[in-house]
Order: structure tokens, then C-alpha cells, then sequence
DNA sequence: ATAAATATGCAAATTATTTGCAAATATTTT
DNA sequence: AAAATATTTGCAAATAATTTGCATATTTAT
């Protein structure tokens, strides 16, 4: 997955990282731009292969993605293995995946109703469909107290 | 969460075990029965934690979890931290749930549409209100191999 | 341009998970 | 019911994933 990556995602990946007032720094740019340009969702080790030869320490990654979901540019993944995996959150396309249990292929679909997301699924060609659906939320208790 | 765990419960255990025609030793019923009992999902280290002193190796745990994984007596959820856990699959009983960002508390949730469950959550008090969702299946050129 | 603050690379530490293997337990066969 | 076979367990060690300390380098603020 290794692939070039424009100077134009490089620019629009150093505005995004002004924004939320992060420093903008080589790594940072290189690892949101190629999360720009490449859905994923891709683990640490992915991410770090797929910036070549712009490489960055393994551990600068962790520490990059990290405060990427913190300041909201990336949201993490959770795909049924025992992978945790990151994608560039973008806030107009909200949308999940389909990820084939066989071959691990992961392709994107729009948010609608349960019921109709399998179905449109099931024509898609998959079967055995199954689902994981949590929420995240700060209950009444912790709400009270803040 | 240390439970005294009844011996109908590790009797079911038993019987649910042996319909799977898997071999029914001491700590595949203690662990099965904990899970019976409680609720969860739990991490392996609270499923050998809340055995107490009918303590298993770790490992044993995670042996056993595994093998209730495939035969589907267990299934892993994922919470939004960076922990796996594991709860009793119910067939009967499919449902999701409600995580607090702060206090980590879990609540149990029927399922029914989106928009309509999270609704619901916000009449019990939840704010901030994020959800995880992703479809697993067997994809059309997977299911063309086989 | 310099000073102060922040981020990085590298190596080492920590943590979570898995594995090999001998002993123990469970199942199957007689 | 006992013996033979197969499977599982505990323990310790190995592996893999993630995090951390710290000196150096880079970025931002002055």
C-alpha cells in the first residue's frame, strides 16, 4: 500500500493539523496525508509501512495517531480481529463497513437502517451476516457530576 | 466480582458444553457458569479474576475462551477502549450496549432501529452520544470459491 | 535569530498473549 | 471398571504489541 501521496494532501493535511492546533510536523503530515488518500481503516504497522521510504519511527505513528483521535482527525476501528485499526475521520461522510469474513476485504457503505443495510448488503453478494453495534455516550450519573 | 456461582448454573455450563461436544473439565464449567451468571462483557483477566478461588491459569482462561468462541457460546465485544471482552452469547437474546466514556458503566439495550435506539439512550440520561458499527459476512468472491 | 516548547528516534521496559511440554484429567475402548 | 488413548491443564518461557525515558532535532513563540 505503499503510494505516493500529492503535494496538494500534503498541504490539506498540514491545515488540518493547524487547525486543531497541533504542531505540524513531518511525521504528522505524512501520516494524515496518507491516511487522506487511502480509506483504510489500517493498523499502526500499515500506516508505517505504507509511508515508505518518508518513514517514520513505529513509535512515532502510535504517538501520532493517538492525538489524531484525540483532536477528532482519525477514529479507530474495531473490525472483528484482534486488530484495532484507524481511519481519517471525515465528519461528512459518516459510513461504515463490510468486512468479509474470509478474505478480510473491507469495503464502505452508507449509514440507513439496520434491516435495510443487510439486505443491501446480502445483494451485494455477502452472506452470513452478522453485526456489531455499540454505543458511547456519558450516562446520567457522570453527566450529574460535571 | 467475585460470585458464588450455583450448582444449577454449573450444571447448565455442563449441559451447554456438552452440546458442543467439547470435553467438560472443572475450569470450562467454572468459567462458562461465571459467564452465565454475570452479564459482562468482561476482559480474561476479570473471567479469571471473578473465578476467585476456583482460580484456573490465565492462560487456561484464554485457551477456553477461544475454543467457546468458535463453538459460539461466547462472543467478544468491543467497548471503544483497547480491551476485548466476552460475554455469554444468549441466541434468544441479541443485544447491544451502552457504555459510558467516563465511568466505563455497561447497560444492556434490545435492539431496534438507529435513530430510534438513540433516542432512547438520551431518555435515560446519556449525552454525547457516539455508536460502533460494522457488518462482518462472507464476501461474493469468497463465497463464488467455495 | 534566539529562546522555549514540543516532537522524534532509538533502545529499553512493560504488558498482553501465545506456546512447549510434562503431568493431570477426561473420554473411549475393551 | 480398568486400561489405553486423547485432550487439557499449569507452569515457565517465548513472542508480539505497545509504551516510555531520554538525548537530539525540529517547531513555534518571542
Amino acid at each position: 500500500m505503499k503510494t505516493i501521496v500529492s503535494q496538494k494532501l500534503i498541504q490539506k493535511a498540514e491545515k488540518l493539523i493547524k487547525e486543531k492546533s497541533l504542531s505540524v510536523t513531518e511525521p504528522r503530515k505524512n501520516i494524515l496525508a496518507f491516511l487522506l488518500k487511502n480509506h483504510g481503516p489500517f493498523s499502526m504497522e500499515e500506516i508505517h509501512d505504507g509511508l515508505g521510504k518518508k518513514a517514520c519511527d513505529l513509535a512515532t505513528v502510535y504517538r501520532c495517531i493517538v492525538q489524531f483521535e484525540n483532536s477528532n482527525l482519525v477514529e479507530r476501528r474495531y473490525l472483528g480481529d484482534e486488530v484495532l485499526r484507524y481511519e481519517y475521520k471525515d465528519t461528512d461522510h459518516h459510513h461504515h463497513h463490510i468486512v468479509c469474513r474470509i478474505c478480510k476485504s473491507v469495503s464502505q457503505m452508507k449509514y440507513c437502517f439496520i434491516s435495510e443495510i443487510e439486505q443491501m448488503i446480502r445483494d451485494k453478494g455477502y452472506s452470513d451476516i452478522t453485526h456489531s453495534l455499540e454505543f458511547f455516550g456519558v450516562c446520567a450519573k457522570c453527566n450529574a457530576k460535571r
